[in-house]
DNA sequence: TTGATATTGATAAAATTATATCGATAAAAA
DNA sequence: TTTTTATCGATATAATTTTATCAATATCAA
C-alpha cells in the first residue's frame, strides 16, 4: 500500500526535471548503475543540494551514502512523476510554418503527449496530412475537442486569432494550453496557460550580449 | 547629459519585458496615449507593484499621479533596453524542421536578431536557400563567423551532435547561445546557453493535469 | 479654489527558490 | 576490524522575487 499522495514541487524544479530525465538515459545508455547528487550537479551545472532536494521531492526511495541512487529506478520515478506513463492527447491549432514543425517533431511520443488532431482556418489544408495527423477545418474544434475529451491544446496562429481559438478549446473542455501566439490570453482560473515566447528567449541573449558590449568601455564610461 | 549606466533587471521581469511591449503596441494601434501600471496589471494578469517596479527598471522618466506613463515613451525605453533598435546577427545550425520553422519566422525582425546564415551538415541542403538565407556546409561554420562577427547562435541539431557545433561556435567568438537541443551543453563561464526545451515547457502542462485529475478523487483518496 | 482620488515611487514584508551546514551512515581502504 | 570518506537527508541561512503598505502628488469634480 504505496502512498498515492500528490507531491508538491517548485515550479522550477518541475522544468528542471526533463533535464535529469536527459541525463540519466544517457547515462543509462552508458551502462552505468549508480548515480550521485554531486556527480549529476557537476555534469548539470547545478547546485548538489539542489539536486538532491529535486530528487527528493519525486523519489521515495532513499539513496545510499558513497553510491547514490539507481539510474533505472531514479528514471522510472522521474518518468512516473511527470506522467510520462500514460498518455495525454492534445489538439493544434494553426498548422502554418511552426505548427507543422510542432506536428513533424519526434519527441513528444517520448513525453507522453500526442497530437491527435489538427485544425486550421485555410481550406487548402484541409484534409491534407501533416505526418499523418489530418488538417481539419476550425469550426469543428469545439466539437471534437468535447467528444475526443481532449484536455490539451496548442495554439500557433497568428496572435489576433488567438484569443478565440482558446475559448473555443476551453468550451470544449479542454484543461491546459500551451500558447506560442505572442498574446496575452484571458481564461478562468483553473485552466492553464503555459507561454511560449520567442520574444522573451531573444530578451535574455540580447540583454547579455548588450551587457557584454558595454562592459568593454565600462572604465571609461564611469566618469 | 543622460545617464548612461547599465541597469540592473531580474531575470525574470527581462523576460516580462516582451509581454509589456506587446500589449503596448497593441495600445498604440487603438490610439491609447496614457496607461497606468494598474491597468497593463489587470489586462494581463500581474501585480501591479510588479509592473511598477518592471517600468521603473527599464524607463528613466516618471509617470504621472492619475494618469500613467506616456505609451510612446514607454514602447520607445523597453526597446531601448531590449535593443531592439541595434540588430544582432546570428547563425543557425541544423536546417531540419525545425530550424527551418526558425528561418521563416517573421517576428525576429521586429526583435533586433537578424539570421545571416545557416549551416547544415547533409550536402543535399547546400546551397539550397530557405527563407533567402543560404545553407552552407558546416565545415566553414567557425570561419565565417568569427568573419562576420556573429555574436549569437541558434542550435536546432540533434542532441548527439549540438555540443561539438556549439564548441565550433564558441571558437568563433559566438557570445551567447540559444540551444534547441535537448541536451546540456558545457561552456566556459562568459558564455550564455539559453535553452528552449519543449519537454519543460510538457512538464508544466502534463503535471497541471495530473494535479486536476488527481485532485477530483483526492476526498476518497485521503482515506 | 478646495477636496477627493487614482496613481506614483519608495520602502517593508512575505513568499519562493537556491545554497550552506551538519550529523548519520554505507562503502571502501587501512 | 577499525578508520576514513563520500553521500545522504534534514535543517538553517541566504538570495531572489513577489506582494503589501504608505506618503506624496497630479488630475478631476465640486
Amino acid at each position: 500500500m504505496q502512498k498515492n499522495q500528490v507531491k508538491t514541487i517548485s515550479k522550477h524544479a518541475l522544468q528542471r526535471l526533463p533535464y535529469y530525465l536527459n541525463y540519466l538515459k544517457k547515462k543509462q545508455k552508458e551502462g552505468i548503475i549508480n548515480i550521485s547528487s554531486p556527480m549529476i550537479a557537476m555534469e548539470l551545472d547545478l547546485n548538489e543540494v539542489q539536486v538532491r532536494k529535486d530528487i527528493a521531492s519525486v523519489s521515495n526511495r532513499d539513496g545510499r551514502p558513497k553510491t547514490g541512487h539507481n539510474v533505472d529506478l531514479l528514471i522510472e520515478d522521474i518518468e512516473n512523476f511527470l506522467g510520462y506513463n500514460n498518455v495525454d492527447h492534445a489538439v493544434l491549432v494553426g498548422a502554418g510554418q511552426l505548427g507543422s514543425a510542432l506536428l513533424h517533431y519526434k519527441g513528444f511520443e517520448n513525453y507522453g503527449l500526442e497530437i491527435i488532431a489538427a485544425f486550421d482556418s485555410n481550406p487548402c489544408l484541409f484534409n491534407q496530412e501533416i505526418n499523418g495527423i489530418k488538417v481539419t477545418s476550425i469550426d469543428k474544434l469545439e466539437d471534437l475537442v468535447s467528444r475526443l475529451k481532449v484536455h490539451i491544446g496548442i495554439i500557433t496562429v497568428p496572435a489576433q486569432y488567438a484569443q478565440d481559438v482558446c475559448n473555443k478549446m476551453i468550451k470544449g473542455g479542454v484543461l491546459a494550453i500551451w500558447n506560442f501566439a505572442p498574446v496575452h490570453l484571458n481564461v478562468p482560473d483553473n485552466i492553464l496557460v503555459h507561454n511560449e515566447n520567442m520574444a522573451s528567449s531573444l530578451a535574455v541573449l540580447s540583454r547579455h550580449l548588450k551587457e557584454k558590449m558595454t562592459t568593454k568601455s565600462k572604465s571609461e564610461v564611469n566618469k
